[in-house]
DNA sequence: ACCTGAACACCGTTCAAGT
DNA sequence: ACCTGAACACCGTTCAAGT
């Protein structure tokens, strides 16, 4: 007679998805994996989340989130070119850390799976903010959206097994940041 | 009594499944749609594909080979600045005329499905060439990626509908060339 | 109030049978 | 030599029925 009680919740159930997604990519995030992981049979799941690619989108959210985070601490240093070097570093480092989740950010997601402008509106208020110290206001958009096109760009090839040339990719990665610093920096005073 | 002749071929399918996913994305691409488009049923295809994921391997060799094509005429140029700001333009041009191909080739791909390491040597190879002319052998290869990450991250995060801040995207991507440039070519002369 | 089995429409893939 | 229908195992999703 007593009404069947919950037996697992939202987070547990975005924890495990996201588990099945670092393990085996998207493709192993089935409805029925995701249920058999919480203890539960797949239609259940349907009772938290309207389907699979609402699901799909909380853990975007979730990871928007927590890149965030991750570059936050940066914009506390007060030299920018220092800031750079930090916010660049941290943001490599989750993706490193959590390669399917930060892949998943960039994949053509079904429109219901798309994390809101407001949930990563912290990370672009930060890198604005490194960049506006760096090069001006004039052209911290500009110096914005470069440093997150690297950066992105640069985790996006390394992940994929783009660099295969040898050489040490560390060395670029620290190489490029240097470059693209000197190359901002200037035009503050020049332009 | 005469054996039933072929009524479609390797090239079509390639062409049609292209097709699909560029107006759908990889989720279109079934070897169902595809089979229909060529008018045949679907397991005729496993004739000249070993599966679905050989299918979508073919077409990133394709894509591989034309967007190699789009930016060699770039290493004509001399001025390897004027060299950068062509490739990287083709690159990007490229990545817009066909953003699903484009997009497929940083997708995590079945193994069967990776293009393979020879096929983009060309375009590695034109990309270190101007590398190598604008910065010097010592940190072509650096430079070479600080470059390819750049314009892969851009054009990605466009495609993914990223640059959510207003502003100019294209005066962004210019802007961005030119900060690269400025910021690789002192490193010759002073490092 | 949540969970379940059964069902439905869809996949990719295999294979024996047709021409 | 290529094409096909039928079959299989698997999806996501719905829903009536259970507690």
């Amino acid at each position: 007679m007593s009404p069947a009680r919950a037996r697992t919740s939202h987070q547990a159930i975005i924890a495990e998805a996201r588990g099945l997604l670092e393990e085996g990519g998207l493709d192993a995030v089935t409805m029925q994996a995701v249920a058999g992981r919480v203890g539960v049979r797949a239609p259940s799941l349907y009772k938290r989340f309207a389907g699979r690619s609402a699901l799909i989108g909380a853990i975007a959210q979730d990871v928007v989130v927590e890149l965030d985070a991750s570059i936050a601490p940066a914009t506390r240093t007060a030299d920018p070119a220092e800031a750079v070097q930090i916010a660049a570093n941290q943001y490599r480092a989750f993706a490193h850390r959590s390669p399917g989740a930060y892949q998943l950010l960039f994949s053509r997601l079904l429109p219901d799976a798309r994390p809101t402008a407001e949930s990563n509106a912290a990370g672009a208020a930060g890198v604005l903010l490194i960049a506006e110290r760096l090069v001006g206001a004039e052209h911290a958009l500009e110096a914005a959206r470069l440093f997150t096109a690297f950066v992105h760009g640069f985790v996006s090839m390394e992940l994929a097994g783009a660099f295969r040339l040898g050489g040490d990719v560390d060395a670029a990665f620290s190489y490029s940041l240097d470059t693209i610093v000197a190359g901002a920096v200037p035009q503050r005073s020049i332009g």
